[in-house]
DNA sequence: CTTGACATACGAATTAATTAGTACTACAAA
DNA sequence: TTTGTAGTACTAATTAATTCGTATGTCAAG
């Protein structure tokens, strides 16, 4: 048996990413957009929002004919979500050697490292 | 179509990590300590295993009857892609908001932001 | 020599993820 | 009123990922 995936799936995440940045879109919306890059059908993307709906990810309403969607949640709390499991899975649930990683390959600037030593500062 | 994984899939990780810890393996000693954590059968061991290295990430040689395997690059290098490519689909390729993810859910400490500046300071 | 343990080779079944086709409905324009 | 457009519902096909069974071979112990 194949384990299902706890988050978003590669295209469920590109699709939520629009979503998030219209903060409401009916299917048409999200299936001109994808066009831009890709060849796809309509259906797809219906298909794809729909799971994304029974999967708690979406909500929606009709309006006239069509669905309109919404996300269930913020962008913040699932790509949240999404690195606490690569971390897990990954790291073994410790954000260090992550941190590590990044520095050594440059993925991390000084000026970046401000930035968060910045906010650190903030919350506290 | 369902576009291939290009880096490790969940379980190739699980396996590649117990063969990095041992420098060399074989598939009895996977399977073996695969078996501490969950029932598995011993071929989808050996399945996984020849996968792998297919894939590049193992390489194998005939000792007696059993193949050894050993890991075809570093640990750093392995994950240093999939982190890559994690930044890439979800955060866009720019780590920034990575680590401001990081520092909110307090995944990360002012501590481990310490030792990080003095990696930075090394590395200069 | 026979048997058991242990290895690989090969094939296949299952499930999730992704994609899209076809049927059907409602509405508006001609 | 007919026809085209745009939407959903439903079904299904494909591929990757994961799992394991069966067949087969080899070697060592008895």
């Amino acid at each position: 048996m194949r384990p299902k995936h706890t988050t978003l799936t590669p295209q469920e995440l590109e699709i939520m990413k629009l979503v998030w940045q219209r903060e409401t879109a009916t299917v048409r919306d999200i299936y001109e957009a994808l066009l831009e890059h890709r060849k796809i059908a309509y259906t797809t993307v219906m298909t794809m929002m729909k799971i994304l709906e029974t999967k708690g990810y979406l909500r929606k309403r009709r309006q006239d004919r069509a669905f309109i969607y919404r996300p269930a949640h913020t962008k913040n709390q699932v790509i949240g979500g999404m690195l606490r499991e690569f971390i897990d899975r990954v790291f073994n649930g410790s954000a260090e050697p992550l941190l590590v990683h990044l520095v050594k390959t440059r993925h991390i600037r000084e000026k970046d490292l401000q930035k968060m030593a910045r906010l650190i500062e903030e919350i506290k």
